[in-house]
RNA sequence: GCUCCUGUAGCUCAGCCUGGAUAGAGCACUAGCCUUCUAAGCUAGGGGUCGCAGGUUCAAAUCCUGUCGGGAGCGCCA
C-alpha cells in the first residue's frame, strides 16, 4: 500500500524512492488518513511555503488517483492519504488467514548460546531474563525458517563450584545448594583460609585429579538437572549442553601460540600471562587495558577456554551466511568486548551479542532498587515466582469459575513481564505488578485469544470460506491495519534481536481487537461473513505472535 | 577517576535508531457499561517543566555538548 504512494510522489516530485519512503509517516489520528506525506523537504528544494506545496500537490494528485487510494486531502503543510479500506482489508486478511501468517523460509544455520548461569543454584528471576530473551530469540528466527542451534554453556570449572564442593554432603539435592552457596560464601569471606583451600581444590580439577574430578561431575550433574527441570516447565530447551571444563588445555596451547605470534603477548610483572589490548578502544575502559589468560601458576582462565569455545562455535558456521549469538547480562559488556578484541587478533570475528540489564529488587526500607545476589540470598527464585504465579492463576480460575490452565497462565504472565522491557533497561521487579493479570500483561493477551476462540467455537457448522466485505469502520480498520504490521514487526525483531517489540506489538494487537469486540458484534450481524474471517486472521496473528515470545494460547480461560 | 546503559503522568513502561501535526499505553484514582459473541474486558475523565542547562534546526522527548540522579563495569571470579 505505501508502495503505491511511494510511486504517485514519483511521478509528482523531484525526489528519490528512498527519499520520499523516509519522509513518508502516519498521521497521528486516523480521520488526518492513513499515510501522510510532509512538504517540508519539497519546501527547502522549490522555496516555496510548504502549505502552498501539499495545496497544489493535493489538486494534481486528485485527479488521477489509482483505485486503491479514495482521497488525498492537504492539511496544513501535510498531505494526506486514504486508502481505500475494502482494498487493504481483502489483501491482509487473504494472508493472515494462512496458519504460518509471518513466517519465512530464510533458511540460515544458527548457534545462539544463553542462559549458561553457573550452575551453582537455582535460577533467580534475574537470571532468567536471559534464558526468556534467548529462548524467544531462539522463536523468532525458527519462525523465520532458519536452522537454530541452542547451546547452554555450563561453567562447570569455578570458584563457585569449589566453593559448593567444599559444603557439599552426599545426598544434597538441588534444592540445598542455594543454602550450601550462601553458607560458604559466609564462611569464605569470614575466613581467608577457605579462599585457599577452594583454590587448591579448584587447582586439583583442573590437574584432573580424579576423586575431585567426580565430586565436581556430582555436584555439577545436579545442578545442571535440577535447572533443566525449572527451564522446561517454562517451555525453554537446549539442544547442547557444553561443559567448560572440556575446554580445559584443549586448544590453549596452540591459541597461546597464535597470540604470541601477534607480539601482544607478555608476563606481566606477577607472571600472568597478559594479552595487551592498548591498541583497542578497551584502552578508554580499563584502568590496564590487558586481558588475562592465564595465572601466575600456569592455569589458564576462563577467558581462554571462553576464546577456545567460541572459536569452535565460530567454525561451525564457516562458509555459510549464518548467525552465531549470544546472550549475556549487562555485567559481561567489557568482557565480551575484551573476547571479541583478542580474536580479532587472531583474525576471527566474534559473536553477535545481546545485552541485557538485571532485574532489580525493590528495597521494602529505602525503597531503593538493588541487584539480585545469590551469594547474600536476596533473591527471588524463578520457581518461587513460578509457584506463586500458579496459585495466583488458579485463584482466578476458581473467582471466574472459568477455564484455563494455571500453569500456561503463569508462563505467560513471567514471559511477558521478561519481554516487554527494552533490553537495555532494568527491570524493577515487585509481586504486585508481577501478579496482577490485568492490562498490559500476559493473561490479557490469552484472554484476547480466548475470546476470539469463542466466537468461532460457535460456528463450527457453518464456516464457509466465502466472505463479503462491507463498509468499514474505524474498529476493524485500525485491527487490520496492525495485523499488517505483523511481518515488519518481526522482521524488525529478528534484525535486532529485539523480542520486546513483539511483546509490545501483541499488546497492542489484543488491544485492538477488544475494541473490536466491544465496538462490533460479529455473530448475526450483516457484516458476519467478513468479522468471523479478520476474527480468524487476528486469531492467527496473535498466536503465532505469542509463539515467538513462548506463550501458550488457551481456547478458553 | 574513567567507560557503557538509563532518566517520559503518583507507579510500571512505549515513542528516541530514521527530528515534524494536540507526547501514547497499562496500573492506581473518578464516573459509566454484563436480558448481544467470556467484565482477565470496554467507554469517558483527571493527571506531563519528556531529569536539568545550553546548542543545532523552519521544527527537538527524538540529534550534539555539558551537568545531576539510578544501574553495570574497570588484572589472576565466571
Amino acid at each position: 500500500m505505501k508502495d503505491i504512494i511511494v510511486s504517485l510522489l514519483i511521478k509528482n516530485t523531484k525526489l528519490q524512492k528512498a527519499e520520499i519512503e523516509k519522509i513518508i509517516e502516519i498521521p497521528p489520528n486516523y480521520e488526518m488518513g492513513d499515510y501522510a506525506f510532509p512538504c517540508f523537504t519539497l519546501s527547502k528544494t522549490l522555496k516555496k511555503n510548504p502549505v502552498e506545496i501539499a495545496l497544489e500537490l493535493s489538486r494534481v494528485l486528485s485527479k488521477k488517483l489509482p483505485k486503491e487510494i479514495s482521497k488525498v486531502e492537504n492539511k496544513g503543510p501535510y498531505l494526506n492519504f486514504f486508502i481505500e479500506r475494502k482494498i487493504l482489508a481483502k489483501e491482509i486478511i487473504t494472508q493472515a488467514l494462512n496458519e504460518s501468517y509471518g513466517s519465512e523460509k530464510q533458511g540460515n544455520k544458527i548457534i545462539i548460546e544463553h542462559t549458561s548461569v553457573n550452575p551453582n543454584a537455582s535460577p533467580h528471576v534475574g537470571r532468567s531474563r536471559n534464558s526468556i530473551i534467548g529462548d524467544s530469540i531462539v522463536r523468532i528466527l525458527k519462525f523465520l525458517g532458519n536452522k537454530v542451534e541452542t547451546h547452554y554453556y555450563v561453567n562447570d570449572v569455578s570458584k563457585q563450584i569449589a566453593m559448593l564442593a567444599l559444603a557439599y554432603k552426599k545426598g544434597d539435592k538441588f534444592s540445598d545448594m542455594l543454602n550450601n552457596y550462601i553458607k560458604i560464601s559466609k564462611k569464605v569471606s569470614e575466613n581467608s583460609k577457605l579462599e585457599k583451600e577452594i583454590f587448591e581444590l579448584l587447582e586439583k580439577f583442573e590437574s584432573k585429579d580424579k576423586k575431585t574430578v567426580a565430586l565436581f561431575k556430582e555436584i555439577v550433574d545436579i545442578c545442571v538437572k535440577g535447572q533443566k527441570e525449572i527451564f522446561s516447565k517454562f517451555g525453554i530447551e537446549f539442544d547442547y549442553f557444553d561443559y567448560e571444563s572440556e575446554y580445559v588445555g584443549k586448544y590453549s596451547e596452540d591459541i597461546l601460540k597464535k597470540f604470541e605470534k601477534t607480539g601482544k603477548l607478555f608476563k606481566d610483572d606477577e607472571g600472568r600471562l597478559v594479552l595487551d589490548l592498548a591498541h583497542t578502544p578497551i584502552t578508554r575502559k580499563m584502568k590496564a587495558p590487558v586481558f588475562v589468560l592465564a595465572r601466575s601458576n600456569g592455569t589458564g582462565l576462563y577467558g581462554l577456554r571462553d576464546i577456545s569455545y567460541t572459536i569452535e562455535k565460530m567454525n561451525k558456521l564457516k562458509g555459510t551466511n549464518g548467525r552465531n549469538i549470544i546472550i549475556l547480562g549487562e555485567d559481561q559488556k567489557l568482557y565480551f568486548e575484551q573476547i571479541a578484541e583478542s580474536l580479532k587478533l587472531l583474525g576471527y570475528n566474534s559473536p553477535e551479542v545481546v545485552h541485557y540489564s538485571f532485574v532489580l529488587l525493590q528495597d521494602s526500607e529505602t525503597g531503593k532498587a538493588k541487584k539480585m545476589s545469590t551469594r547474600r540470598g536476596e533473591l527471588v527464585l524463578l520457581e518461587d515466582f513460578y509457584n506463586e504465579t500458579i496459585k495466583r492463576a488458579t485463584s482466578e480460575i476458581k473467582k471466574r469459575e472459568t477455564k484455563g490452565d494455571p500453569k500456561k497462565i503463569a508462563v505467560g504472565a513471567i514471559k511477558y513481564a521478561m519481554l516487554r522491557n527494552d533490553n537495555d533497561k532494568n527491570i524493577i521487579f515487585s509481586w504486585e505488578h508481577s501478579l496482577n493479570f490485568e492490562g498490559d500483561s500476559g493473561p490479557y493477551l490469552q484472554y484476547s485469544y480466548a475470546r476470539a476462540s469463542s466466537i468461532l467455537k460457535k460456528l463450527k457448522n457453518k464456516r464457509t470460506s466465502k466472505y463479503d466485505i462491507p463498509k468499514i469502520n474505524e474498529s476493524e480498520l485500525k485491527l487490520v491495519k496492525l495485523i499488517s504490521n505483523f511481518p515488519e514487526t518481526l522482521k524488525k525483531a529478528s534484525q535486532t534481536l529485539n523480542p520486546s517489540l513483539i511483546a509490545n506489538y501483541s499488546f497492542q494487537l489484543a488491544q485492538s481487537f477488544n475494541e473490536f469486540y466491544h465496538s462490533s458484534q460479529v455473530l448475526g450481524s450483516e457484516e458476519e461473513t467478513f468479522r468471523l474471517k479478520l476474527v480468524e486472521s487476528f486469531r492467527n496473528t496473535l498466536r503465532n505472535s505469542l509463539g515467538l515470545m513462548g506463550i501458550e494460547v488457551m481456547d478458553e480461560m
